[in-house]
DNA sequence: TAATGAAAGTTGTCGCGACAACCGATTCTC
DNA sequence: GAGAATCGGTTGTCGCGACAACTTTCATTA
């Protein structure tokens, strides 16, 4: 139990991690309750569920995809489904289980938020740092989650570092693919 | 508002922090509630206090130093008042600015917290990086909050890059300097 | 084939943060 | 020097997430 100190560099690092931390959620959130009317959480979950087969996850799925907590998905799907973002129903060959459905209108709102998301993404995140530094950005955080989900549900799927892509139906947030 | 897609490599670094975004924070937070009853927001406060002149700074200066709104650390300091963690006083200058200075039990609570979370901070971030990374990651930090923060109050602390330090008194998080 | 344990979800409660409204003090400006 | 605008801070309300029960279903095994 006897840890040695951060040093200057360290802390450097450490307190401007802790800023953008604390700042960069909340300037996504803003611009997406604002323009859409949606969470950014939300958002990535209809995200997520675009690229499922059938537009369709079990919940304990979609919850590892999403880094949430089971409790925490059931809350805001079940927010989401009152605004028939979503519909849930049944797994036939799970009788515990529930899917959770992407609806017509989690569809629609999903495509018209997406412009202005990856926008301030860009903005925010991409655009700010050099094509080097995107890179280098991806290992850190590739590094840091091997300790905080060390399943690594989420970073699985991007997780093959090369492989010029194409067995999946181009995976990511929302798209701009058409129907 | 003809914004471009990500591209692969874009799309991997953001996946990937939106990931850290959504996991660090919470394991941070969990770690202090747990050992020493205090948020991890909570931490940073005294932490900044008790690098001020006094142990004190105004309200004002203190929001922007914790990157917090002035409604929301208003609360914080409140629930912490009642705690007896820090006190508030007018200010004798302006009579519109408050004062909030630390407090005794304030700094015992910092000074038992401080080698449990810098152990956290050092598990799931530093010792999780080499130290080219940690350096990379605090020049993209700074980028980024070139964008989040303009105003640049918190990163201004440490934004001389060089400078092998002495003029402060080591700035930073908890310390474990004796009294 | 009971019985025990684990898995999958849901629900309830609580605390924190965002936002808006508000008030007193202060500075500006004509 | 009297408004008007602005600053500094507090308070109230609301929504979301954490955590802890709890229910139902499935898996194990004795």
């Amino acid at each position: 139990m006897d840890t040695p100190w951060l040093d200057r560099r360290q802390l450097r690092a450490w307190i401007r991690l802790r800023a953008v931390l604390e700042l960069l959620p909340g300037v996504l959130d803003a611009q997406l309750r604002h323009d859409s009317d949606i969470t950014e959480f939300e958002y990535f979950v209809l995200a997520v569920l675009s690229e499922a087969p059938e537009r369709t996850l079990r919940m304990t799925e979609l919850a590892a995809r999403t880094n949430a907590t089971l409790p925490r998905l059931s809350h805001v799907v079940a927010r989401m489904e009152r605004r028939e973002l979503v519909e849930r129903f049944p797994c036939p060959e799970d009788r515990r289980a529930t899917n959770a459905r992407m609806a017509r209108a989690g569809w629609d709102t999903l495509r018209r938020a997406a412009p202005g998301h990856v926008a301030t993404v860009r903005h925010h995140v991409i655009d700010a740092l050099t094509d080097e530094q995107v890179d280098q950005l991806a290992d850190i955080c590739e590094a840091l989650l091997a300790r905080l989900d060390p399943s690594g549900t989420m970073s699985a799927i991007y997780t093959r570092h090369d492989e010029p892509g194409g067995e999946e139906p181009t995976p990511g947030e929302g798209r701009t693919g058409d129907p």
